[in-house]
DNA sequence: CTGTATCCGCAGCGATACTG
DNA sequence: CAGTATCGCTGCGGATACAG
C-alpha cells in the first residue's frame, strides 16, 4: 500500500526528507531567503555552531537539488556567493509552514513530552 | 542571529524536525491520516519495512508529542489502536504540501543531481 | 577566504531473540 | 498481538589539520 515510500530511491517524501530533513539543510534554506545572497563565511557566522566541513556538505548537496545556486568570483582571495534558485524559492513556503506550525504548537508539545516522561 | 534555530531546546524549528525528520514518523502520520484507526500490526503490514523496534519507538515518541493517540484495550491477546490526535491532524496538512512539492519537483531534482555528478 | 582530508565518537536503525 | 532486550553496524556529524 503505502510501502513505496519506504523505497528510498523512487519515493518524493523520503527524496525530499533526506535533503531538509538533515541537521542543517532547512535552516540554511530559511537564512538565504531572507538574507538573498551570502557568502561562505557570512552563512558560517550567522550559524556559527556548524562546522565548516558540514556548511559545504550541506550547501553541496543544496547545489546538487539546484535548491541553491553558487557563484564563484575567480579574485584572491576567492569569494564565492550563494543565493536560492527558483526552485529553492519555491520551498520556501511550504517550510514556513511548517515552522509557523511549530511555533504555534511548540509549548504545547514540550508539555506533553514532560507530562509523558512522568 | 539565526543562530536561536540551532539551538535544539528552544528551538521550534529543530524541535519540529527532529520529530519529522527521522526516517519513520511523517510517514506514519500519512498513514494513520488515511486509514483513520489502525493497529499496532496493521501498520506493521503496511510499512513492512519498518522494524518492530523502530516502529515502536516511533509510535512511543509520536505519543509523546500528543500527534498520535495510543489506546489500549485490556483482552487477551492485546489490541491496541492508534489514531490522529487533534494536534497531528493539524500537522498533516503542512505535512501534505511538502508532499506535494516533492512530487512535483521529485523527477526535476533527480535530474540536477545527476548533472551534478557528471 | 573557501574550502578538503582525516580521524573518530555516537546515535539511529536493523536483526534477532525473547515476553506477557 | 504487541511489544522489549540486546547486539552490532553504518553513517552523520564534530574536531582538527591542511591546501589553493
Amino acid at each position: 500500500m503505502l510501502n513505496k515510500f519506504a523505497d528510498v530511491e523512487n519515493c518524493p517524501i523520503r527524496n525530499i526528507l533526506d535533503r531538509i530533513g538533515d541537521k542543517w539543510s532547512m535552516l540554511i534554506l530559511l537564512l538565504l531567503n531572507e538574507e538573498q545572497v551570502m557568502r561562505f563565511n557570512e552563512i558560517h557566522k550567522s550559524i556559527d555552531s556548524i562546522s565548516q566541513k558540514m556548511l559545504s556538505s550541506t550547501l553541496k548537496s543544496l547545489e546538487a537539488d539546484d535548491l541553491v545556486q553558487r557563484k564563484i568570483y575567480p579574485e584572491i582571495p576567492p569569494k564565492v556567493e550563494y543565493r536560492l534558485t527558483e526552485r529553492g524559492k519555491s520551498l520556501i513556503p511550504h517550510l514556513q509552514s511548517l515552522v509557523n506550525w511549530a511555533s504555534v504548537n511548540f509549548e504545547d508539545i514540550s508539555n506533553s513530552r514532560l507530562q509523558y516522561a512522568k
